[in-house]
DNA sequence: ATGAAAGCGCTAACAC
DNA sequence: GTGTTAGCGCTTTCAT
């Protein structure tokens, strides 16, 4: 035995504490020293000797000593946890309605936190105060809230940070957003399916009060009055994939048929394919299609369909970033609003001319 | 005032606490009581009078007093929070290799944790112990644990329960698993496709050692063996998307080209679907196409594409009930290992007789 | 039926 | 440089 003596005499001496785990007064007593240098020397604190740190971290390696997080969140204020809210459409605690759209972007997110030091917490959009509040949060992401979000606005209220996906409706008092430019996105694409010789365009939209939902869906309306062109869409429940399909055909039913479609939403792709085959509509020769997606099918399939990406993991790293700065108050580099730019990928649905499609030959193999 | 006078003197008095968010101490000396019966009124403890308990729950809404989690946590010794790992492919710190699959597994999973009480913290399949440990777990569900994983040796030692999706590799210590049963479903895919005709069947499968991949393959090679068809089957890295498409494409190109395919990832069916055109084979009629995948879009495809479901959402519910019930020692009614039965989704691209296709004249829409 | 007091394990301020 | 002390906000005996 060492020194270990004359350091004060506690339960760690007598027995281990929780269930045989060491804590830092185990650690304290096996190293000979006191809890205050056993905690700087771990976290790098302090002016200790090397030679003091060194010792402290190889006889806390030995016991398998682990901080307890609890005892650190509580002391100080800070747990290193994020929560991750998606808005929930109809009954389910959780639609991600826009499957790749969103696991793309909890994706991202979760990675930035993760450099950070940060973990993130999945959190229902509900207010259940008994799961939100069983929780030690430093701040949330809300995935396109509603307006009058009860839970943003508990959260802020509590004097938590919180960052939205999609710029909040109303005066919802978020400490900052991230989105995309949604109208000039849709205006991006009605001026291109023009170009491409579209006469009529349609457009498949949701019944959803969403911000993305209207602020699409007023654009095009905006687009048709300029150019003069009569409306030409049909609405469902973006949560329900059949009434997808049933929308798209519809949509292509219709006495006044585009010829043209933009889906809003990630199935509308295959659902306006399926519906252009049961009418013998050639895609793009009759029919110019793209969608809003995020899923690498439409890269192959027959034709392959223009997506707009909206760019999820550049959305779920910026809306993190600027979270975990109000956070830590560090000075954000950019602004508290950012606008991230969409990605129109073109491909063979849109355009009238399509790029030569000839069977190619077995490709020399790179792999085996 | 009341009787709050002869209470216990605090910081309360003098000051809010953290930043004027009110605590129990707060509470207590609002509503003339002391915190102990705050405490019990709140989480319905203690044998207080109804009037008590509806007094002081009044004075804490009216405060709007949120209890500590971390408090709380550090004195309990619960957390309430369970971790969520995927394994990782390559460098990348999160591939979800099966997008759909993994989708449907967390979102179910957290559903079924937020019914019980708990939230779900996604967390890197890497031991970086300053990530690891800076959170309070109650215990962690593993998605597809790679043989002698560190991170579960670690939770384990920690005295963690830890359940797996996917058995586990080797005598990783879990507390308890749920998986498929692999084999038997590749079998029963096999058996269906020579029902329906195929002479050859090929195999798309992967190079990574998951025991996923292993088993179907396995089961595989092991059916060719019993049947007599010499094996067909091409590997590619699962993560790589592109890889995919090459590896398809290597396996039509074949001398002995198979005239019945199985792909075990989720973006195969298309894949495959596009390597058929480009080599001007017809599915069902010249080859038979089936794949593993939870995606919707094989519904819609031309044609329509068989898929083998693992029941992501069955498993993920299992996994969490078995974890919360070893979490709270509840007795786990079921056996601590559970196979949950796959479902073979069968359509088009795998019948020989395909059902009769007609341009279906536009359906009465059902909403409008 | 209700209250006082003792910590949960750690960090930070301040002695020495 | 290193140790002592005072809590973070709550739950939980145990005493009244």
């Amino acid at each position: 035995m060492t020194a270990a003596g004359k350091h004060q005499v506690s339960r760690a001496q007598t027995r281990g504490n929780r269930q045989g785990r060491a804590g830092i007064r185990d650690v304290a007593a096996a190293a000979g020293v006191s809890i205050t240098t056993v905690s700087d020397a771990l976290n790098g604190k302090g002016r200790l000797p090397d030679a003091t740190r060194q010792h402290v971290r190889e006889v806390a390696d030995r016991l398998g000593y682990r901080p307890s997080a609890a005892a650190r969140t509580l002391r100080t204020g800070k747990s290193g946890l994020i929560g991750l809210t998606v808005t929930t459409y109809g009954n389910e605690p959780f639609t991600f309605t826009e499957f790749a759209y969103f696991a793309e972007m909890a994706r991202a997110a979760t990675s930035a936190a993760l450099d950070r030091g940060y973990a993130l917490v999945i959190l229902p959009a509900t207010s259940r105060h008994d799961v939100w509040s069983n929780v030690a949060l430093d701040g949330t992401v809300v995935i396109d809230p509603s307006d009058q979000d009860p839970v943003v606005s508990e959260l802020v209220r509590q004097g938590l940070p919180v960052v939205s996906d999609g710029r909040p409706a109303g005066s919802l008092p978020v400490t900052a957003w991230v989105d995309n430019d949604h109208e000039a996105a849709v205006l991006g694409i009605l001026d291109h399916l023009a170009a491409a010789g579209a006469r009529r365009i349609g457009l498949l939209t949701g019944t959803t009060t969403d911000t993305y939902t209207r602020l699409s869906t007023t654009a095009y309306l905006r687009w048709c009055r300029r150019i003069g062109q009569d409306p030409v869409y049909e609405e469902y429940p973006a949560h329900d994939p059949c009434a997808g399909a049933v929308a798209a055909d519809r949509l292509l039913a219709r006495p006044d048929r585009p010829d043209a479609v933009y889906g809003l939403f990630d199935p509308n792709g295959t659902d306006l394919l399926a519906a252009a085959r049961r009418y013998g509509l050639r895609v793009p020769e009759d029919l110019l299609l793209v969608c809003c997606s995020e899923s690498t099918v439409y890269a192959t399939t027959e034709p392959p369909i223009t997506t707009l990406s909206l760019k999820p993991r550049r959305i779920g790293t910026a809306v993190v970033q600027l979270l975990i700065d109000a956070i830590e108050s560090v000075e954000t580099t950019g602004p508290i609003e950012q606008v991230i730019p969409t990605e129109l990928i073109v491909r063979t649905s849109s355009q009238r001319r399509p790029p030569r499609r000839t069977v190619s030959p077995p490709r020399p193999s790179g792999q085996g």
